[in-house]
DNA sequence: TAAAGGTCGCGCCTCGAACT
DNA sequence: AGTTCGAGGCGCGACCTTTA
């Protein structure tokens, strides 16, 4: 998962590396001048408050850098090198066994590779994970030897692609429609779109899928 | 299912500092 | 003096959760 800082670290970058101040960029993609104040990063209660996907395409689309550009300066170090870290990979068809994951969805035991994945050393969570795709049945969202970044840390909403194990031993990728206390909503990603509904008991452990490498 | 209430990102505005 | 930048207060609107 990215920290609070990293993203908006990556912002400043993405500003400064245009010849732009942060009130700069967010003007010139036609935002308010203060959305990136740094008196706005953080609310009146002390809380971190994040920027918005709408502002972040806004500003990927002025700048015309991709999410990967912007994935990548997230991950570089303060002297602006080119720091690239690895997590474990593992392919999707052996991942489901049992073995290859602690009971809070942590990487373990062997067969897992290594990916290289930009910050990983300076980013917060270090139970990041990556997982490629083997065969076709998540087309057409992932095709075969994608690699999906997972974080078992990280906060999970309706909407988000998530890594699943049940406790009965089975091994999903499903996009989350609803979480309640009792139960897990989820909808299969490919082509036949089957939901399922689960008791949030039968969860073991839910990973959200915060980068896909395509 | 709909209403009520809470949360949070962002826009509007004012003000001050730094610079040209 | 004009411009740019950033801090901070305030309110709006979208979205979410809770409750009846």
């Amino acid at each position: 998962m990215f920290s609070y800082d990293d993203m908006w670290k990556a912002i400043d970058r993405l500003a400064d590396s245009h010849g732009y101040s942060p009130s700069g960029l967010a003007k010139k993609a036609g935002l308010d001048p203060t959305t990136f104040n740094k008196s706005k990063r953080m609310s009146s209660d002390g809380k971190p408050r994040w920027p918005s996907t709408e502002s972040l395409s806004k500003i990927l689309a002025v700048t015309g850098a991709t999410m990967s550009d912007f994935i990548a300066l997230i991950g570089e170090n303060e002297n602006n090198a080119a720091a690239r870290d690895t997590i474990p990979l593992i392919n999707s068809a052996i991942a489901g066994k049992n073995g290859h994951f602690t009971a809070e969805g942590h990487p373990a035991g062997n067969g897992w590779d290594d990916f290289s994945f930009p910050g990983t050393a300076s980013r917060r969570d270090e139970h990041l994970f990556a997982i490629e795709v083997i065969g076709q049945t998540l087309m057409p969202a992932y095709r075969e030897g994608d690699v999906l970044v997972a974080s078992p840390q990280a906060n999970v909403r309706r909407g988000d692609r998530v890594i699943v194990r049940t406790r009965g031993g089975d091994f999903m990728i499903h996009e989350l429609r609803r979480q309640t206390a009792s139960r897990i909503e989820l909808r299969a990603i490919g082509h036949n779109g089957d939901n399922l509904s689960l008791p949030a008991e039968d969860i073991s452990w839910m990973a959200r899928i915060i980068w896909v490498s395509q």
